[in-house]
DNA sequence: TTTCTTTGTAACGATGTGTATCAGAATAAG
DNA sequence: CTTATTCTGATACACATCGTTACAAAGAAA
């Protein structure tokens, strides 16, 4: 519920820190991740760039004022905007003037009402980032399918296709032993012959990459006559 | 504004007359077309049948109360729900917002309060007009298939038609990798003959507009023997 | 038309990957 | 315990694949 990582990203936009901080709270303890900006200027540039799932804006804000802010990132924003505004007259001006909110708040903010008023959007304009696959993690290792990429205690490692293909079949069966004919069959979808040697290569250059030492390896075992293991505590 | 075949069409289920005509006339003021139901369980056929721009549901209704209502045509209704609900009770939000409603209203009914909410709604989620796609939002990047329009950090990306049809198509499957048949098959509807390279082409070039190292890719990878992915966050 | 832009083909260099091969280790046989 | 046999790791090299430049064809704009 309130990992840090996997809620929906909020920004919020407000200039007045004790407000901001108990917005914040109220809303991480409720599982968003938030982060606040209390200048309009330097939140447009990070609404579009960080585009989170839902940015949170007071209309009264250094630098630029909440409406400017909103007008000026409509356009390339596509995610829900809220507007907290102090005098119900300003609430005309969201509705009537275009400047492209989605819904709007009168000052004093409730925390209660302002979660209420997010889900119902985040709700309805599913969220930005499409779910996707975890990454598998295994012994210091981070193997990500989706986006091809291998951490090794915090560096990332440059593998080839051919390395990658192979160690994330090994990461998505870490602790069992996969023969060589059922690597190949993974890999290459047709039946091993028994003669290839490939996948030893592949696995020698992967050891090489991961400063495995093949005469006493921690992480990607050799099960002579059968094939290899990678072993999920080195 | 106010012309009596233009509006936007509401479909009020409310019980009380009194209730039901003094909302109904507001509406009307204010350029909508408003049909009243006095039922629940008649009010299920008509919301299908009629399918109104949006629907205001009161929660206590005879026939049916305004939770099933909500739930039994909430799959095959695409309009906006808004709810009436009397007490104040969290319950009643979150059954609101459990049985698919957009938003709920507490009573005493505002009209000026309840005609707001409504424009919010309607506003971002016309279900009469051509739903247009969304943009696809993947590690930064904004693809726009309605406008032809890509953004990377805020900034405009000048591509050709090309370039959007590919980073379009991995765009649609990030995370996953495309062949250059797929690839192919997809932007020309033709079987791709193993010796083209205009997709790598185009791909150097994408990835040239990126920003992206071609030794070190953190956006478009390549995947050897196959084709090339979209990573879901660089 | 001319001029500019876009797009694909050809070609070349760089890199990735598998086969052949051999050396050394593990196991089995004597 | 020694030897034979099998299996694994790794080097070298050949070949495939990929990135990119150059250029030409094909549109689009003027």
């Amino acid at each position: 519920m309130s990992e840090e990582t996997g809620g929906q990203s909020i920004l919020l936009v407000e200039d007045d820190p004790d407000l901001a901080r108990m917005v914040a709270e109220y809303l991480t303890e409720n599982g968003y991740r938030v982060s606040v900006d209390s200048r309009g200027d330097t939140a447009v540039n990070r609404i579009v760039s960080e585009l989170p799932e839902a940015v949170i804006l007071d209309v009264n804000l250094p630098g630029m004022d909440g409406f400017s802010v909103c007008r000026q990132v409509r356009d390339s924003y596509p995610g829900t905007i809220l507007m907290l505004t102090a005098r119900a007259g300003e609430m005309d001006e969201v509705l009537g003037l275009e400047c492209g909110a989605d819904d709007y708040l009168l000052k004093p903010v409730r925390p209660r009402a302002l979660l209420t008023r997010l889900k119902v959007h985040l709700r309805r304009h599913s969220p930005l980032e499409q779910p996707t696959a975890p990454p598998l993690v295994v012994g210091g290792l981070i193997v990500d399918a989706s986006r091809r990429r291998v951490e090794l205690r915090g560096n990332v490692l440059e593998l080839t296709s051919a390395e990658f293909d192979v160690l994330k079949l090994l990461a998505e069966n870490a602790g069992t032993t996969l023969s060589r004919g059922e690597i190949y069959q993974a890999i290459h979808g047709m039946r091993y012959d028994g003669l290839d040697r490939s996948i030893d290569l592949r696995i020698s250059r992967l050891r090489k990459k991961l400063g495995d030492d093949p005469a006493q390896p921690t992480r990607i075992k050799s099960v002579r006559g059968t094939g290899y293991l990678l072993s999920v505590e080195p």
